[in-house]
RNA sequence: CGGGAAGUGGCUCAAUUUGGUAGAGCACUUGGUUUGGGACCAAGGGGUUGCAGGUUCAAAUCCUGUCUUCUCGACCA
């Protein structure tokens, strides 16, 4: 039983990716070139994410804080591989009212320099230090091909970005980060990652090194998810973010920055959903639980208040389909717009004191007994959790390969996408040969050592890292 | 930014080949009957055919330009 609305999964991925987020009302197009309309469906999960990942933060030593939209140019400019990195893909604001301006801002592609600035001048000896800032805003790229959630030209995320007085420090701080990345993605969003380090070529513009965790969607393409960078001195020696130590030394600050986006929206859809719509895994579903009256009666509807009010009373958030369309049409729209359970609630059932509940994730129907209903809910709901954590993962694990030489990796790519563990010399030409199979990239070195046993998969040279090679979004 | 496809009520499309002044299904509104898997009947509203220009007595239809969306590459959270 298909919806009509949705092409399936096996007919064409990418169409069946666009049809789940315009059914589920996530978000649509605006007359805005690359920019789309988050819809109500859409922001409340983003308003989810926020406020785990916010907590999170601030349990970690957090404080959010907000910059200017506007950047000058020049102050764009002091790191050189930072603006290299951005400048192609920066909206810059040429007039004010009716005047040309003298020096044109950039709309902020991401804020390090920003913060670099504002550093530099609140920070003077390592009393100061360290300084644990995030923002929560909109950045602007001027992307060439756009897709809901997965890459538009506006997008909403979060960016940390903090300072500290030694280099043990920071670099602490990007691999603590990386692991609240992780703990959210599989804690929450019920999807498996592998994490690990980025190379040269796939690294943050600016950065020492980049941290990575990577999922792996349905269709074996890999999403990289969210991202911890080590800066070490490089900002804050362009930006001249200047202290003084304990040993009454000048010093440049280390610093981290760190950010994920409404691409975990995607992320979210392409991990879990299925033919009939959006799947959300409970603990980031905005509304967990809908009860449907299946006929308009005064008696269901008054059952179906008192299970609500019980549940609000265990912090469940659920809500009733008052509206008068047929049960069939509320058990489907309930389905495309992912809610984890539907209870069902009808004469039938009520002659035995019982109602239905529905799974989303497995669309299996149990009756239960009036009086179990909050239990039932609770326990489903963490089996749910559960049950699509571990069918993500054995979807990564099922799509998880070895290889040895290049035509190994193009029998993957080319048959069955998914990850690919490779030995890898560390050379960049290598990386380039990769990427004439299917665009494959490296997605994360997961251990570097020097490898004497190990050959480059491309060049059979001797292996320097284990690298996870994959096809990206 | 290059290759390909498409823009017609809110949505999906027909009418374009052969120019003659726009039509269906879904959605919407009202009333009624329904309600355990996307209900049914009746009545009703809504379109200067993406935009701009040109050809013509006449343009959704032909020509030029432009914008947008989808898609495949290059670039990227």
């Amino acid at each position: 039983m298909k919806n009509d609305e949705i092409t399936l999964r096996s007919e064409d991925f990418a169409k069946w990716y666009t049809d789940v987020v315009s059914a589920a009302k996530l978000s649509s197009y605006s007359s805005v070139k690359g920019c789309t309309v988050l819809e109500p469906n859409g922001y409340a999960i983003w308003e989810r994410m926020q406020s785990i990942l916010d907590s999170m933060f601030k349990k970690s030593g957090h404080q959010n804080v907000y910059m200017p939209v506007l950047i000058p140019e020049n102050l764009l400019k002091k790191e050189g591989e930072l603006i290299n990195g951005f400048a192609p893909e920066c909206a810059w604001i040429t007039e004010g009212g009716k005047n040309t301006l003298e020096e044109r801002y950039a709309f902020r592609p991401t804020s390090e320099t920003l913060f670099s600035d504002y550093y530099s001048k609140n920070v003077k000896t390592y009393r100061d230090l360290p300084k644990l800032y995030n923002q929560w805003c909109n950045v602007i790229r001027w992307e060439k091909e756009t897709r809901p959630f997965l890459r538009s030209r506006e997008f909403l995320w979060q960016e940390g970005h903090t300072a500290h007085s030694t280099s043990e420090e920071a670099e602490a701080e990007t691999h603590r980060m990386l692991d609240t990345y992780k703990e959210f993605f599989e804690k929450y969003l019920a999807i498996p990652v592998i994490t690990g380090k980025k190379t040269e070529k796939e690294k943050f513009a600016g950065a020492e090194y980049t941290l990575t965790i990577e999922a792996l969607m349905q269709n074996g393409v890999s999403l990289q998810s969210a991202t911890s960078h080590y800066f070490g001195q490089k900002f804050s020696r362009a930006y001249n973010i200047k202290f003084v130590n304990k040993d009454n030394e000048f010093d440049y600050a280390y610093q981290t920055s760190w950010g994920s986006s409404t691409r975990m929206i995607g992320a979210l859809i392409m991990a879990h959903s299925d033919d009939r719509g959006l799947v959300l895994p409970p603990k980031i579903a905005p509304k967990q639980v809908v009860i449907i009256p299946v006929k308009n009666d005064e008696k269901l509807i008054s059952i179906c208040e008192h299970i609500s009010e019980s549940l609000e009373s265990k912090g469940i958030i659920s809500y009733i389909d008052y509206s008068d369309k047929s049960a069939g049409y509320k058990f489907a729209e309930a389905e495309v717009n992912g809610i984890p359970i539907r209870i069902e609630v009808g004469l039938r059932d009520l002659e035995r004191n019982e109602i239905t509940l529905v799974r989303r994730d497995n669309l299996e129907k149990q009756t239960i007994n009036l009086n179990d209903v909050i239990n039932a809910v609770m326990q489903q709901l963490d089996k749910m959790q559960e049950d699509m954590y571990n069918k993500a993962l054995n979807n990564l694990n099922e799509k998880t390969y070895n290889a040895k030489n290049l035509d190994e990796v193009k029998e993957i790519m080319e048959n069955h996408p998914g990850f690919v563990n490779a030995y890898w010399c560390g050379n960049e030409e290598c990386e380039l040969k990769m990427k004439e199979i299917k665009g494959t990239k490296s997605r994360c070195i997961i251990e570097s050592e020097d490898y004497e046993e190990e050959k480059c998969v491309v060049c059979n040279k001797k292996a320097k890292h284990k690298v996870v090679w994959g096809i990206q979004y």
